[in-house]
RNA sequence: GCCGGGAUGGCGGAACUGGCAGACGCAGCGGACUCAAAAUCCGCCGGUACUUGGUACCUUGGGGGUUCGACUCCCCCUCCCGGCACCA
């Protein structure tokens, strides 16, 4: 409601937000080059690149975040001279797309495409610089079909691969997962919902085949935050170990007659009382082939495994066996050993058997101890004294630190030389080697979905598997499909997709209906950003081995929940694609930095909560500025923000503050406005001119570092509120000030030389454009300059000795507690600021009688009397 | 259980290699302006005690230690968040 009120500030002195950023959206929208990357660049590159979101249908907070800090990022390196790349696109397959087409009868196609447009008004109003015309939408087939292409490259190496087997199977998005999506036992998307096991004919890459290479080049990843190397070490799980057939002494059936199990202890060998398998294990069936009660005894271990699994509690199920009374022979020793079924061993790891040690295994000696089976000593702990005799150990004895005893001809061995020399025997004898097993699965890519890019095979009957054609992609994922939930894939029900012809005979033949995971798409979409419109492959190698370099994407950001799936797939498909010659890059993300989440009353915002907020409202309450300058502004960018809306309306007080601040000091029509500052300022002009250059360094530091914008910010807060108390407010205020208390506040009326104002605001303005980029170019503008062009302009420097102090000063304790401060010149030495110290009135009170034992001067921070 | 990360005023957070704990912001309190409110501006703002414009003591989850000096380093413990988990 507009007032007549007169003590209003002046119209123009009122910083309208929304004016000023619908001004500048606009003009940046009529010169899509502003943001747009260089072709053909002389200049050093820079990629710095934000996860692309899905398209929900609106930006939550955490885009907004993860958005700003790489936003800030991208226009410091403009800033700073680099050819910068930015691009977004959209994650645009996938479930919610089918869910949403089933509860409004919307195509998924044209749900996802308005969502897109949405959200990509919203990205333009938050006033993010983004190179739009290299988007990506991984939902078009420009986009698909060279996921289709990829794919046919891989099947040709033997890195695609059809198997039966079983697989994660989540009943409510009616498709299988991959293990990466497994969360706990739960589907990653419906964390109340367990995944099932089935058995299916499925689609697999490869992955396994660069575990290896996987792990070893997290070393190369030094810009990437600790726990997210730890993480997918983990995930990856190498363990080294010795495989070691035990012989049944006859045949059992097809699964054979010697049980292999895999050990990381094989020198624990001689101590091993039994050999346990895994319900699952093929050879158990064979065993119980022709024993329904030992069957059924099985059965009941297989249902209870299977239960713990799905509950996600595989960890806490109460140990259960049954000996299968038949008998297996330790290779090392020639003792038979008993044969069991357990439900504590898991099929997928190892060999799905393993031999059981009580003596030096936490979990061998539980179950063991309830059986009553032989708990035997066979390695000792090794004593520092050789004279010492050995203590018998507390068993389980489960560490390495010891010797073998008991163990025939490798007694008296270290365990390390015994796992060396008992493996060496068995390759030698043939009953066994060293090997290596990992944690990582293949990556199985089939999902009987509608909503993804289609797996570009049919199935003839004379031919088999039949990969579609190169020049025959893209296989289109068709419209106008009808979508449920049950029945397999909705493609199934589209029979002129369904029915083809084999490309290798011309007979009939029927389309793959299964599509790509969806993590496929964004396992190499910042790739396609560097080339995006290329129609003859994905990308063009020469120009990815200018925006990768060695190294590749110079800075990613992103959510920390990433860390393992899509991280972990995009390595690999670099990795593929290095081997195929297409990159030169071993690794995909040179720098990554994860943000920290959003909270608000000390939880995630979700809607069950109702505590999420929405940017929109934000925008419209404060202004896209400030609401990503509070994103930048709460926390640091890597630690949790917790949200709280009067902290935005806090940045925007701020940012009226220097918008005012100009209004009322910007003189670009003075004429001394263009000549440079004067030499020998003194005063508070000495003062404000310290206090910037001190504010350029800190920022440039903070960029150039640890990213810690929130002090960035409170620097750039610092140095307005000095320059308002400096330079003088609004002259209605100083003059009330004066008719109160018949005095000027003096600190008002300082004279400040023009063109240090001028410097001040225009180095403002540059410090502020990472953060609040509408209202720099607005700042920018009123004082002269040309405000297109102001991403080109070169980052503020700051000058050492103008950002020097002359006096500095320096507390004094006594005995480490504060006693007084000293102010002494900047250059003073030790002995000085010892005799300033020692001067002191409250310092010779306080040391009066006393004897002084030393006097520590730490240089230009404090000194300490230490005083008996 | 193992591996990471964290705990600082009423609140969000500063303090970067050991050197003034609490920058900056929010909330609050007092004041100016106003018929009034909003906005804006000025001042105060960790706790306790006292002789209260000052001074002393206490204070960075808890306990010990190293040091002239510890939010920071070392040992032990509590709680919170994230990841992994009968991985043989």
């Amino acid at each position: 409601m507009a007032t007549e009120d007169k003590n209003l500030p002046a119209r123009d002195e009122r910083y309208d937000a929304h004016g000023i950023e619908q001004k500048w959206m606009d003009r940046w929208q009529s010169d899509p080059s502003l943001y747009a990357a260089e072709v053909n660049s002389s200049k050093q590159k820079y990629y710095v690149l934000e996860m692309l979101p899905y398209p929900s249908g609106a930006l939550h907070m955490g885009h907004v975040r993860n958005y700003s800090i790489g936003d800030a990022l991208a226009r410091y390196m403009w800033m700073n001279g680099y050819n910068v790349l930015h691009p977004m696109g959209w994650d645009s397959f996938g479930l919610p797309a089918e869910n949403a087409a089933i509860k409004n009868n919307t195509p998924p196609r044209e749900w996802t495409l308005a969502n897109i447009a949405a959200m990509k008004t919203q990205m333009k109003r938050l006033g993010f610089g983004y190179d739009w015309s290299r988007e990506v939408t991984t939902c078009l087939p420009d986009y698909y079909k060279w996921n289709q292409w990829f794919f046919l490259k891989m099947y040709e190496q033997g890195l695609a691969y059809r198997k039966k087997s079983k697989v994660n199977w989540c009943p409510k998005c009616a498709t299988v997962l991959a293990n990466e999506q497994v969360v706990g036992g739960m589907c990653w998307r419906h964390e109340d919902t367990p995944v099932e096991q089935r058995e299916l004919e499925q689609w697999f890459l490869r992955i396994t085949k660069y575990a290896d290479e996987l792990l070893h080049d997290l070393e190369k990843l030094g810009g990437w935050p600790e726990k997210v190397r730890i993480m997918q070490e983990n995930w990856i799980g190498r363990s080294e170990g010795t495989l070691v057939d035990f012989d049944l002494g006859g045949t059992i059936g097809p699964a054979g007659s010697t049980i292999t199990v895999f050990t990381t202890r094989v020198d624990t060998i001689f101590g091993a009382t039994s050999v346990q398998l895994a319900p699952e294990h093929p050879i158990v069936k064979d065993m119980t082939a022709r024993d329904a009660e030992l069957r059924a005894k099985v059965e009941q271990l297989i249902a209870e495994q299977r239960k713990a699994k799905e509950v996600g509690d595989i960890g806490a199920i109460e140990k259960h066996g049954v000996f299968t009374g038949r008998y297996a022979k330790n290779p090392y020793n020639g003792e038979a050993v008993p044969v069991w079924v357990a439900n504590y061993i898991l099929m997928d790891y190892g060999t799905g058997a393993i031999m059981s040690v009580p003596g030096h295994d936490e979990r061998d000696y539980e179950f063991a101890k309830k059986y009553g089976i032989e708990i035997r000593l066979v390695i000792l702990p090794q004593s520092s004294d050789p004279e010492e005799t050995m203590a018998e150990p507390q068993l389980p004895f489960t560490t390495m630190d010891g010797i073998l005893v008991n163990s025939g001809e490798f007694s008296g061995l270290s365990c390390e030389d015994a796992i060396q020399n008992m493996s060496a025997q068995a390759e030698a004898e043939g009953f066994g080697k060293a090997t290596v097993t990992f944690r990582l699965k293949d990556w199985g890519i089939s999902r009987q979905r509608y909503w993804g890019t289609p797996i570009p095979v049919v199935y003839c009957q004379k031919d088999g598997i039949v990969p579609v054609p190169e020049k025959d992609l893209p296989v289109i994922l068709p419209d106008n499909v009808g979508i449920t939930l049950s029945g397999g894939s909705p493609l199934l029900n589209v029979p002129e997709f369904l029915n083809t012809t084999c490309p290798k005979c011309g007979g009939p033949a029927r389309r793959e209906t299964d599509t790509m995971d969806t993590f496929i798409d964004s396992s190499w979409y910042f790739y396609r950003y560097a080339d995006a419109h290329n129609d003859k492959g994905p990308f063009d190698s020469k120009t990815i081995a200018y925006w990768f370099g060695a190294d590749g994407i110079d800075q990613y950001i992103g959510g920390v929940e990433h860390a393992i799936l899509h991280l972990i797939y995009s390595r690999f498909w670099t990795k593929v694609m290095r081997d195929m010659g297409m990159v030169k890059n071993d690794e995909p993300v040179k720098r990554l930095f994860t943000q920290g989440m959003i909270i608000k009353n000390g939880a995630k915002m979700s809607k069950n909560l109702g505590n999420v907020v929405s940017p929109d409202d934000m925008i419209e309450q404060y202004g896209a500025d400030s609401t990503r300058m509070y994103t930048l502004f709460a926390t640091s960018p890597d630690r949790e923000l917790d949200w709280q809306d009067e902290g935005v309306a806090g940045v925007q007080r701020f940012l009226a503050r220097v918008y005012r601040f100009f209004v009322q000091n910007a003189d670009p029509m003075h004429p001394e406005w263009r000549d440079p500052v004067p030499g020998n300022l003194e005063g508070p002009a000495r003062e404000i001119q310290r206090r910037l250059h001190r504010t350029v360094k800190k920022i440039t530091e903070d960029f150039e570092s640890r990213w810690h914008f929130n002090t960035s910010i409170a620097g750039l807060m610092e140095l307005t509120n000095q320059l308002l108390n400096d330079i003088g407010r609004w002259q209605e205020v100083r003059e009330r000030q004066v008719k109160l208390t018949g005095k000027a506040n003096p600190a008002g009326t300082a004279e400040i030389p023009v063109p240090l104002i001028a410097d001040v605001q225009h180095k403002i303005a540059l410090l502020l454009s990472p953060f609040a980029p509408y209202l720099a170019h607005e700042l920018w503008e009123m004082i002269g300059e040309d405000a297109s062009t102001m991403l080109r302009q070169s980052w503020p420097k700051h000058d050492p000795a103008l950002a020097a102090e002359d006096e500095i000063e320096i507390p004094v304790q006594i005995n480490g507690k504060l006693r007084s401060k000293v102010v002494v010149p900047a250059a003073a030495t030790d002995d000085q600021v010892t005799q300033a110290a020692l001067a002191d009135e409250k310092v010779k009170a306080a040391i009066a009688g006393k004897q002084i034992v030393k006097v520590i001067v730490v240089p230009k921070k404090l000194v300490n009397i230490v005083m008996k």
